[in-house]
DNA sequence: CCGAACATGTAACCTGTTACATGATTAC
DNA sequence: GTAATCATGTAACAGGTTACATGTTCGG
């Protein structure tokens, strides 16, 4: 268990992001943000969050609580050095620019080789399944702040994107 | 080292479709491809890709030639096998419609609350940093083939829609 | 001849996942 | 009362990273 001297994980700061926001929260509730989240990025177990979160501490990012109440709830909140530390994190613009891991992208080059029929048929099933996380959009940004919002506006437009470029492929932009 | 029965990684997809394209590829191409592929999602290091190779071998996905010449090069190839799994991995459109981590769209938020003054730098140096990675796709993908081409063509389309969100969020838009 | 690029491989480590164990509280 | 939700935690595992170790070939 390393603390974090070096740079944060993307996970590290999106727990830090998420105390910031909340202003005060549980590992709990820490946990069932990221399960919720639109992207499935991480799976919000308490394996992985648990120890981001004692790492954060560790390293004086994090201000854990003593035990409350019967369920023992412990209240988290962000440090001034830890607010330091994500905005540095945030700052970096070298690591905000990479393209991340896009499944989306990674497959398309194999799509590209099917079959007519099989693409379309296939093109058919990633509209539904991209409009139908578009329809969840709304839902779930409802009771989010501004602040949240900003990056449900990404994942907004990174749907309408992929829509794009389904419809584009078919229409033979291709290049 | 368990062989992967269930369903592949997405290092071990993307592997099998850097060999299938290539049609005879050695490990070291393989790791190359990564290393100097746009999006830094792997380091191409050979403690993932090696072992990554030896776990599709052991699941009859990629053959394995003897190594070849004073240089051990050992050639790789997918099998009939290998095809239809990875095929079967393309075609999962659950998985492939995810939202990936996007190191972007995290720390859009924290962005957000950033005195103007201060956002204003930064989003020029995002820009910055994102026009530079355009500048490079051309000269990336000059020798790659129409089907590699698709995947760049889907950073462009990212690229391009970052910083028409960087714009868009100067100008007031915000939601 | 030396350094860069080619080529493979292993060991130690970090981090995230699944799966479980435990218990309290709330809603029906 | 019992099921769902809240709340924390650990153990075993899988997969990727860094950092090494080793040797070959090619260009200057």
């Amino acid at each position: 268990m390393k603390s974090p001297t070096g740079s944060l994980t993307e996970l590290e700061g999106a727990v830090l992001v998420e105390v910031l926001h909340r202003g005060m929260t549980t590992a709990f509730k820490v946990r069932r943000a990221f399960q919720q989240s639109m992207s499935s990025e991480w799976s919000g177990s308490a394996g992985a969050v648990n120890p981001a979160i004692r790492r954060l501490e560790a390293a004086g990012l994090l201000a854990i609580g003593a035990p409350e109440g019967a369920r023992g709830t412990r209240q988290l909140s962000i440090t001034p050095s830890g607010e330091a530390r994500l905005q540095e994190w945030s700052l970096d613009a070298e690591r905000a620019c990479n393209i991340g891991i896009d499944p989306f992208r990674i497959r398309a080059g194999l799509w590209a080789m099917l079959p007519e029929s099989r693409r379309s048929a296939l093109f058919d099933n990633l509209r539904r399944t991209t409009e139908a996380q578009l329809a969840r959009l709304p839902t779930y940004g409802k009771d989010r702040d501004a602040t949240e919002r900003v990056a449900i506006g990404i994942v907004h437009d990174t749907l309408i994107m992929r829509l794009a470029w389904l419809d584009g492929f078919e229409n033979g932009r291709k290049a």
